[in-house]
RNA sequence: GACUCGGUAGCUCAGCUGGUUAGAGCGCGGGAUUCAUAACCCCGAGGUCGGGAGUUCAAGUCUCCCCCGAGUCACCA
């Protein structure tokens, strides 16, 4: 099954922040599950270029806007490396491709009869890219987002007959499966219900954008541009011209990625402008919710903005998955503080999960040769842990596949607690002393060592280095592209040597 | 202003279509244990479920009113 899904292709007015990390985490951690499914994924990022905002910082940088994006660019492509982002595409709408595919695009569109032209004057604020309707101060108005001075523009611009699709965008934005989280979905019906206007995709006096074709002066709207960009990841170089067969290369998405703030440019004008393409509308939009910095939002007024360039020369990526996947709810905001960021890592990640590993590891070496124990079928047995191991995959599997990330730690964290419980009822340590126990004991390591073995498989996608750490230390390869066959219980090798275990995840210091 | 969603233990939150003594994790206090990364395990404190009224044999869970918070109400990523 082709399973294509994206982030927001990012804004390239500033370097990344915590923000855009966290979409793309989750994102990641998705990916990672699908593919691991047997699905044919597509997972795509990229970066937003033009516009007239990133022109005006370029101008004041004094570069040129090419060079800032490429800067910013590279920025983003460099940082979903160290963080070990899995995406499969990487998109600038700079690109001559891209160019290529908006053309494309904006020809069906207008040959639907969809633009036409319209007049739009009034006050403009630059830094929102858009016209204001109320103002402030008639006399001296000014942007409240911004609190710069608004410019007076006159100017024709391309218009995209959005209201033509008021019934179908209605229908699709009423199926209970298209947006989520729920909440989000009442905003965009109510939004819809009011009433579609048409929506100007051209501007006029903007260099720093792709031309409109046949309509001299005029280049495309960002957003006309950007949302356009998921398809360009999906096509091939010099296959521009070949919208027709994206359904052969992974569109429509299975779902984008998206906060919530730009929600409605995803469920709204994106299907409408696909539609008039005569293209497939996404499958899925997922606004997740904003992060804050101990309890206050993050800003650059207030410098508190978390750069994910710092945050991973100080901690190892999986510990900030971990905490950011597990501790929020997707879809909901979420708050990112130092001390509960430790302390889940300390308790969840270095204490419930490793010291698992650690101590029946540690057993295991003591009393059976540094082997794994032989496990000897006993029929009285109960199997406990391999019950609440089957039921845990099918927990993890129902809860990524729709993106319940924090469900699907809890699941995991729950079976190593499990374990760690089963520890302490056997007593291990105190039955080796009698040589008549000793199969019992080698039973009871090799069901833990096989429940840790489930656990280092099923943390892949959400922490896939600490998971390759747990499996390093069992000794165990797994098949990368495929988890099922690796998931079936009993499958760890009685006999086969066990390496001196040491810590999966180094405990985290308060004071850091 | 209109609409949407929230307000449950110190903190972050679960609680589906109303039904035994309201739950989890973290934090805190105590105990037990030694295999282990001073880890693990057990026990405990404790909250009039924002306030008020109502429906019902029975309401955190439904209805109404009020208070507080967040969000949306057209082209800011």
């Amino acid at each position: 099954m082709d399973y294509t899904l994206t982030t927001p292709l990012y804004y390239v007015n500033d370097k990344p922040h915590l923000g855009s990390t966290y979409t793309t985490i989750a994102s990641d951690a998705l990916a990672r599950f699908n593919r691991l499914e047997g699905n044919n994924v597509i997972f795509i990022t990229g970066v937003d270029e033009h516009g007239q905002k990133i022109q005006r910082t370029a101008e004041k940088n004094k570069i040129k806007p090419a060079v800032h994006c490429d800067v910013i660019s590279k920025n983003y492509i460099d940082v979903w490396e160290k963080w070990q982002i899995t995406n499969d595409r990487f998109i600038r709408t700079t690109s001559d491709k891209h160019r290529k595919v908006v053309e494309q695009f904006f020809q069906r569109v207008e040959n639907s009869g969809d633009i036409e032209f319209g007049r739009q004057k009034g006050w403009y604020c630059v830094d929102c890219e858009e016209f204001k309707e109320e103002l402030d101060d008639p006399n001296s108005p000014t942007c409240e987002i911004h609190k710069k001075k608004l410019e007076w523009r006159d100017e024709e611009n391309l218009f995209f007959k959005l209201s033509r699709y008021q019934s179908q965008i209605e229908e699709l934005v009423n199926k209970p499966d298209f947006i989520f989280p729920t909440t989000r979905r009442n905003e965009v019906k109510r939004f819809v219900e009011s009433g579609l206007h048409d929506f100007s995709i051209s501007r006029v006096n903007v260099s720093w954008g792709i031309p409109v074709p046949g309509h001299k002066g005029h280049t495309f709207y960002v957003w006309f541009d950007a949302l356009v960009g998921y398809l360009t990841a999906l096509i091939d170089e010099g296959s521009e011209d070949k919208l027709d067969t994206l359904n052969m290369s992974g569109w429509p998405a299975s779902v984008h990625i998206i906060g919530k703030d730009i929600l409605r440019f995803h469920a709204v004008y994106w299907p409408a402008m696909l539609i008039s393409a005569g293209l497939p509308t996404p499958m899925k939009l997922y606004g997740h919710g904003f992060l804050k910095r101990e309890g206050q939002k993050m800003g650059k007024s207030l410098g508190n903005v978390l750069d994910p360039n710092e945050l991973i020369k100080q901690y190892d990526s999986d510990l900030i998955r971990w905490y950011l996947l597990k501790d929020i709810r997707f879809g909901q905001d979420g708050d990112f503080q130092h001390k509960r960021f430790v302390d889940l890592v300390n308790n969840d990640l270095a204490n419930t999960i490793g010291n698992l590993l650690n101590r029946t590891s540690s057993m295991s070496r003591k009393w059976f040769d540094n082997c794994i124990p032989q496990y000897k079928v006993n029929d009285d047995e109960s199997n406990y842990l391999k019950e609440h191991s089957l039921m845990t995959i099918l927990e993890v599997k129902e809860s990524m596949k729709n993106l319940r990330f924090s469900e699907a730690a809890e699941s995991i964290l729950k079976l190593a607690t499990t374990a760690n419980i089963y520890l302490n009822d056997t007593e291990p340590w105190s039955r080796i002393k009698d040589p008549t126990n000793y199969q019992l004991v080698a039973n009871d390591i090799y069901l833990i060592l096989e429940t840790a073995r489930i656990i280092g498989i099923l943390l892949q996608p959400i922490v896939p280095n600490i998971s390759n750490r747990i499996l390093t230390q069992l000794g165990v390869q797994i098949d990368r592209d495929n988890w099922n066959v690796d998931l079936t219980w009993g499958l760890l090798e009685g006999g086969k040597n066990l390496v001196e275990p040491s810590p999966i995840v180094q405990k985290i210091d308060h004071n850091l």
